[in-house]
DNA sequence: CATGGGATTGACT
DNA sequence: GTCAATCCCATGC
């Protein structure tokens, strides 16, 4: 966790807006698919729109340990959504996965989203697990040496410029700038910025 | 123990 | 633009 390799993870210790900002165009792979990171958002218990905001709870539990783990719950009663827990053990904070730009197991995403379009496999938090096959199994999982990799840039995405934006689909908070993306990427999920 | 609300998506008017 | 699907879990009786 020392080299310039280990930088992404180190993220995970920043403050969580920063930890959202440099996660974007990192690759994030599980069981041979993967894809980089085209959109994240930040969440943290000072604000109400984060589940940790409630407090220490069997669901939340994940939120509040050590950075580094997955934090994976269900959204709606229907998706498995995919989140980097930040910060130092005792404070709440995460990072929602929102978007990928599909780079391996193309066809295996297709397989499961039932889609063909490369733009439409990862292009939201709920098409992204279903097409890489995380469930919520994995809640509490490493993200260092566990089923779930995030990994470096790869090349041409090292110097990518996210743009900032509001956080999407919440009421609470929702003025907060904790949203980014990558400019111009096709699958980043709507509205785009 | 019963109820209600989502960090969403896809189908449909 | 509207709307239902579906389940975990927090809350309240």
């Amino acid at each position: 966790m020392s080299d310039a390799s280990e930088r992404h993870l180190r993220a995970l210790e920043l403050p969580v807006v920063d930890a959202a900002r440099m996660l974007v165009g990192c690759t994030i792979a599980h069981g041979g698919c993967s894809g980089v990171i085209v959109e994240t958002e930040a969440y943290h218990d000072s604000e109400p729109a984060c589940h940790a905001f409630a407090g220490l709870t069997a669901r939340t539990r994940p939120l509040f340990e050590a950075p580094g783990i997955a934090y994976v719950y269900r959204s709606y009663g229907i998706h498995a959504l995919l989140n980097a827990v930040c910060e130092d053990e005792g404070v709440g904070a995460a990072v929602l996965i929102r978007a990928l730009e599909p780079l391996e197991g193309l066809e295996e995403m297709r397989e499961r989203r039932g889609l063909d379009r490369v733009e439409d496999l990862c292009s939201g938090p709920g098409k992204l697990t279903q097409a890489l096959g995380i469930d919520l199994e994995l809640n509490g999982s490493d993200l260092d040496g566990g089923p779930i990799a995030i990994e470096p840039a790869p090349p041409g995405w090292e110097e990518v410029e996210p743009v900032v934006g509001t956080r999407i689909g919440i009421t609470k908070a929702a003025e907060l700038p904790w949203r980014f993306c990558v400019p111009g990427s096709r699958s980043v999920s709507r509205p785009r910025l």
